[in-house]
DNA sequence: AATTTTCATTTGTCATACAATTAAAAGTCT
DNA sequence: AGACTTTTAATTGTATGACAAATGAAAATT
């Protein structure tokens, strides 16, 4: 592992961050593993301890790195964890479409083409415990003066049941970050008590129909959600629109 | 933003990069703001330099914030490219697959399942040019002596033409994980002239239906790529048992 | 043998200093 | 007055040295 001390594209830190970061992706650091301590690879790389541990701490962040502190402390190699990674993918996500003003159809239509993906592996392994959780968040959801914070909170764990009910961790994943950074696009939307009504009786369509392991229903159910989904966006830019102009 | 001094569980840099870091995702530092200089931080959070400026270097490594040097200069908030985003993603995506010893059957089926998701969208938008970027893929797949390397490259490349087609930025930057951290699982199998030949077959298919927008075709095409690959995999495998037991 | 103490190692935090960079402000020349 | 150059102040980047806190091993004690 080298650095360059002179390139001035990027920092030293930077630079040490990004050599022991692509040893760990390819591998040549394998899980626990302990790098060298803090001012052994002050040594190495010939920098001070402040730089080193900006380095790691970059890695830290990253979820790539744990440290220990005491003797036989050090920096180790981490498993980075599914929940991990979740969280990573939900903040990165949600800072994209928040950062850079994705439009509602892009991320709707994004994100119910990827459940669709799971429709035919959940309706296949769907567990009588994902069946329970759905059925719970649609009573739920059928509570009165639900506060419009609390409705979206139980749809994204409705969705993530119908996620996790494909029992494949790498598409709920995948997922995690779709469902969860809509959240913010959804909270613009006021979801008044009829609309709630509509959104419920498609959620308990797809409930029976996975409780059936009829896939293709359960499919078609959420193409009509997103749709029903849309038009309420549009509802709420048109709106707006005639609020401005107004 | 305040952080608690004596919380024995995270270190003060991390709960200063926590404390920007939710001000951020919640919205309440917009892009291109500037946050107070490293000595009004550490004023603030009544820390010493080095901390702040390990926690900054935390959200610079989650490209939250970018740096700049000299008067005027600063930690500005930063607005969050596909790019980076699709670099965060591969990282993290590869290194879940490879420290948790995902399943090829797991892994494969993720991302072929959400590549289907992508064929109606894609025969419905595929420009001149995604068709383009395929054949030419094809063709380069086709060459005599390719290395395995330049073939999974190549293998990459088109799938990620074929993605790209459908025209959903957020869907593409999902998927680029998705196909990116099959490659080491990919590069484990040996593809041979015949192997080659198949899937070769396979991907002409894929864009000769994408030219026709036969978006059920695609589908079909991908479910068959889908199984073929997986059966390599259980060769291989099955090669690499009797080795041991022999 | 079990418990306690000591000790060396390592990370976490702080303080200070200086280099490098940068844009604004001030100064200079035509 | 306007264009160019120099100065200046602010800010991040890097280095150094110091001490606190944690921690597990080794030594000492009971």
């Amino acid at each position: 592992m080298k650095i360059n001390p002179n390139d001035a594209t990027s920092d030293l830190s930077a630079q040490i961050a990004k050599a022991i970061r692509d040893a760990i992706v390819s591998g040549q650091l394998i899980v626990d593993e302990r790098l060298p301590s803090e001012s052994e690879l002050s040594d190495q790389f010939e920098v001070s301890r402040s730089t080193v541990r900006e380095a790691l701490k970059r890695l830290a962040a990253q979820s790539l790195i744990r440290t220990q502190r005491g003797a036989f402390g050090g920096a180790f190699i981490k498993r980075i964890s599914y929940e991990e990674a979740y969280g990573q993918q939900i903040t990165t996500s949600t800072l994209l479409l928040s950062m850079n003003a994705v439009s509602f159809d892009v991320a709707c239509e994004a994100r119910f083409a990827m459940e669709r993906a799971c429709a035919p592996f959940a309706a296949q392994r769907r567990t009588a415990d994902h069946l329970a959780t759905m059925r719970a968040e649609i009573y739920r959801q059928a509570q009165p003066g639900l506060s419009d914070e609390s409705w979206c909170a139980s749809d994204v764990a409705f969705h993530r049941a119908l996620v996790d009910a494909a029992q494949n961790p790498v598409m709920s994943y995948q997922l995690a970050g779709s469902v969860e950074a809509m959240q913010p696009l959804m909270n613009m939307i006021t979801f008044t008590a009829r609309n709630r009504e509509t959104i419920i009786g498609l959620h308990t369509k797809i409930a029976n129909h996975l409780d059936n392991k009829e896939a293709e229903r359960v499919e078609e159910t959420l193409v009509k959600l997103s749709d029903y989904t849309k038009t309420l966006a549009y509802d709420v830019i048109a709106a707006k629109q005639k609020q401005r102009e107004g």
